[in-house]
RNA sequence: GCCAGGAUGGCCGAACGGUAAGGCGCACGCCUGGAAAGCGUGUUCCCUUUGGGAUUCUGGGUUCAAAUCCCAGUCCUGGCGCCA
């Protein structure tokens, strides 16, 4: 949420910030009903102002016994609070209304992030890993066709059991996605990340402490109802991505300034609904309604937090670099921005099968396995997240950033097309090694069924 | 799930129908050669800031007046029950 007196006092910065990411809001309508709100708001306390001295004056009253007096007293407060009941009630709807508004209003696009309209004006920072790049098969089979041949990733009975979008590891892969989450979490609990297992259903005010709820209803899982029935503070929904539980975990609280940077780790399942997402570009599991991810969340000093958004990205990218994966970074354009971030940075892994137009030189395509976050202050007005700066009498807002470490899914589709052998194996990176027992080859597994034995694929 | 008790500022904690003590911490000032101690002021949010309003977990109600009484809810603690 951004700044109310700020927003009343800069309006058109505000409105400039807001047209450069596209955003369609009507900051007049929200002005004027700040501005009604403001003179009911005057009135009301006046009128309370005027009955608090009447109350006052009851209670001497009383105590010097002088009972015309009061009662004529008690008369007028009767008639003063019918009047501010009306006033505060008008008051209080506009109140309401505010706030509605508000929390549809994104944040601001720091300064820094480049112009644009959508993604094509994305601009590139750096490529990592393409001068050395790996010997593969002349051919890359596609994930999801090498998947279901290995008989490591099982699509079909992921549909029987819950829906499509969702599916079944085995083997081998589900032991590469194990081995993957345990190496994230070592190399970042050596970036001196602490380690969270939250919660996975996840209430109302959490959402909207985020930036999930209001305008974000359409992409959640909603635990018990529609997603078109309206909501209370402590329904639930299935955890969107582990940012929501950790960074609303101190919400309303106020931090030490020693707790600060307080950097924070969590390896969760994630769901997503991904309305009318079909086609090519989202074959396999590269867009899924249930998948893994190790989320690094970090709590910082506002002036720190552009610094931390380099080093966040960092960490990150430490990921890739270990497992030799070649990737890229791309710095999102204002009109690519997410609702409640003010600069944001991507992370694209190279999956070499499926030639996109997007994708670079070499063939394949790019699949974003992190974006890296600052919010400033947008998530921290919403959950009360403050910290108490040193010589200082108040609390304040803090900033908060985030980036993945790293999606799951998407790594281990780089991993099974860059990773993969002519003979239709895949090697293990050898950062991975140490977490599958000292495996060096995933050879796939003997399906199961008798459809495989009538389809040929085995004896 | 049942029963009992509880929730007050950054923290601790009093007040139990008449408008929120006190302590700790922190900030600023006085004092000091400097510090400690001591003393004073400040330390939630909102508004049109020499002023005013709101705020005792949340939402309702009773009353001229609610931290205080009543109802509902949330969470915490203890006991009982159930349970992998």
């Amino acid at each position: 949420m951004i700044d109310r007196t700020y927003l009343r006092e800069n309006p058109d910065e505000v409105r400039d910030a807001l047209e450069n990411r596209g955003a369609d809001v009507d900051l007049d309508a929200v002005l004027e009903i700040d501005e009604r709100w403001r003179e009911l708001k005057a009135r009301g306390d006046e009128l309370r102002h005027e009955r608090n001295r009447i109350t006052e004056r009851i209670g001497e009253l009383v105590a010097e016994g002088k009972q015309d007096e009061k009662d004529e007293a008690i008369e007028q407060s009767k008639e003063l609070k019918a009047e501010i009941e009306a006033v505060e009630a008008e008051a209080a709807e506009l109140q309401d209304e505010l706030e509605e508004h508000m929390l549809e209003i994104p944040q601001i696009p720091h300064e820094s992030v480049p112009p644009g309209v959508d993604e094509r004006h994305n601009v590139e920072d750096r490529r990592w890993g393409f001068d050395d790049l790996r010997e593969g098969p002349a051919e890359v089979t596609p994930h999801y066709e090498l998947g279901e041949e290995l008989d490591i990733i099982d699509e079909a009975r992921g549909a029987k059991t819950t829906g499509s979008g969702f599916y079944f590891l085995k083997g081998d892969g589900a032991r590469l996605e194990h081995a993957l989450i345990q190496f994230m979490l070592d190399v970042h609990r050596e970036q001196g990340y602490v380690d969270l297992f939250p919660p996975v259903p996840i209430n109302s005010a959490s959402m909207r402490g985020t930036g999930q709820l209001p305008k974000f209803a359409d992409d959640a899982y909603r635990i018990g109802d529609s997603n078109d029935e309206a909501y209370d503070d402590d329904d639930l929904w299935l955890c969107p991505t582990a940012e929501v539980p950790v960074t609303n975990m101190y919400a309303d609280d106020i931090l030490l300034q020693d707790d600060l940077p307080l950097k924070h780790q969590a390896y969760t399942p994630n769901f997503r609904r991904e309305a009318g997402e079909h086609g090519t570009e989202t074959r396999g599991i590269v867009r899924v309604h249930q998948f893994n991810k190790v989320e690094l969340v970090n709590f910082v000093e506002p002036e720190n937090s552009y610094d931390r958004l380099e080093e966040l990205l960092g960490e990150a990218e430490e990921v890739l670099r270990r497992l030799e994966l070649p990737y890229r970074v791309l710095e999102l354009c204002t009109g690519d921005l997410g609702f409640k971030a003010a600069k944001q940075i991507d992370l694209e892994v190279w999956a070499p099968a499926d030639d996109m137009d997007d994708g670079p030189e070499q063939g394949g395509r790019w699949l974003e396995v992190s974006t890296a976050s600052n919010f400033e202050d947008f998530q921290a007005r919403r959950a009360g997240l403050r910290y108490r700066p040193e010589r200082h009498e108040s609390a304040e807002y803090l900033h908060t950033l985030n980036a993945s470490g790293l999606a799951i899914p998407r790594v281990m589709v780089a991993i099974l097309e860059y990773y993969q052998n002519e003979d239709g194996t895949v090697t293990i990176p050898e950062a991975l090694r140490p977490y599958m027992n000292g495996q060096e080859v995933i050879e796939g597994h003997e399906k199961v069924g008798e459809a495989a034995l009538g389809a040929g694929e085995r004896e």
